[in-house]
DNA sequence: CTCATATGAGACAGTAATGTATCATCCTCT
DNA sequence: AGAGGATGATACATTACTGTCTCATATGAG
């Protein structure tokens, strides 16, 4: 384990536990947030001055989170249908991080340009798949493009519920999906 | 046609408002569903005193919708294939009011009983395009059931979108959980 | 040890939503 | 036309959240 700093990073403590509740429940207030951090309500606000900054934040945080996530199980897939495998394995466990972007409105426009380039990269995804004959290439770009998202928000509802192993979760959605839009 | 009173029965235009409202925006206020009702928020508290009697009553509402549409729609279906594909065309359409009961938290113990009896049937749904050989026996229960409520979501949401005409979101929905699903 | 800094606790004002009450007005029915 | 009921507008108290401030305390650096 690397060496940790004696006193926990506050800010890491509050994005995480802005992550967690917000998630839980979209309209939670500053004072559960700060709570569920272990910290004063004060000291959120110093660290973030209003709400909105704390949003973008943590929305800025979950998503580099699922970058590194798929950009580094991504390194060595060679098709598109290994690519939407890895990805699935990868995102699943972050699903409530994912879920928290699109549950929570978020109004940064920083924020906003990143997830339309990750559902931008989807649909690339998805027309690769097509060009690989992997899924059938009368499915509509976006019905695959909205289906891959549910997908990923199912298994780790899965997950989360107790239902199914991450592991199995991701394969069960990679097959629904393989299966379900295949041609 | 029936019979119209002449002036228009200002419950049920508030319960659509308020349908409506809540589905865009689950933190909706009052005001703003009064206002798009075209109805005083006082006239609003005589009918519903409390935010929480307004969206109970808003719940049981789109439940009978619900109830009617399927239970119209699944008369003379005989197998369970085809009650799935009625299922489908049937709520389909409704899945602004259906997914308006998921997002708002709903405290009503006689909504949360109907919502778990939905949820029920789905898992029965289940087992017989099992028993009929239409889905894989070994894909998990709740798997199953999250799916096709994800399709109905995923379905009205194309439509609303403007992506698909309801008709053809309902048969990529019911190819996709049959093909996903499949054995 | 001393000082600077960060934190926690609490007070405070501003804002918004909720629920209640009042009053004038409009519609309907007789 | 007149009576009764429903509605719209408005005001009010209450509550909750937000953002700012102050002060006492603890922690870490020098």
């Amino acid at each position: 384990m690397s060496e940790r700093p004696l006193r926990p990073p506050m800010r890491q403590a509050i994005l995480d536990a802005a992550i967690d509740t917000l998630a839980r429940s979209p309209g939670a207030s500053l004072s559960d947030i700060a709570t569920r951090a272990g910290v004063g309500r004060a000291s959120l606000h110093r660290h973030f001055p209003s709400r909105a900054e704390l949003i973008a934040a943590a929305s800025a945080q979950c998503m580099d989170e699922i970058d590194a996530a798929t950009s580094a199980a991504l390194a060595d897939a060679q098709t598109a249908r290994e690519r939407l495998s890895r990805m699935l394995e990868a995102v699943v466990p972050l699903g409530d991080r994912y879920h928290f972007l699109v549950s929570e409105a978020v109004d940064d426009e920083n924020v906003r340009q990143r997830y339309a380039d990750e559902l931008d990269w989807l649909g690339h995804l998805v027309d690769e798949l097509k060009a690989e004959g992997v899924i059938a290439a009368d499915a509509p770009r976006s019905w695959a493009v909205a289906n891959i998202d549910a997908q990923v928000w199912l298994a780790w509802s899965e997950v989360a519920a107790g239902n199914l192993a991450p592991a199995h979760a991701a394969d069960l959605a990679l097959r629904t999906l393989l299966e379900g839009l295949g041609p």
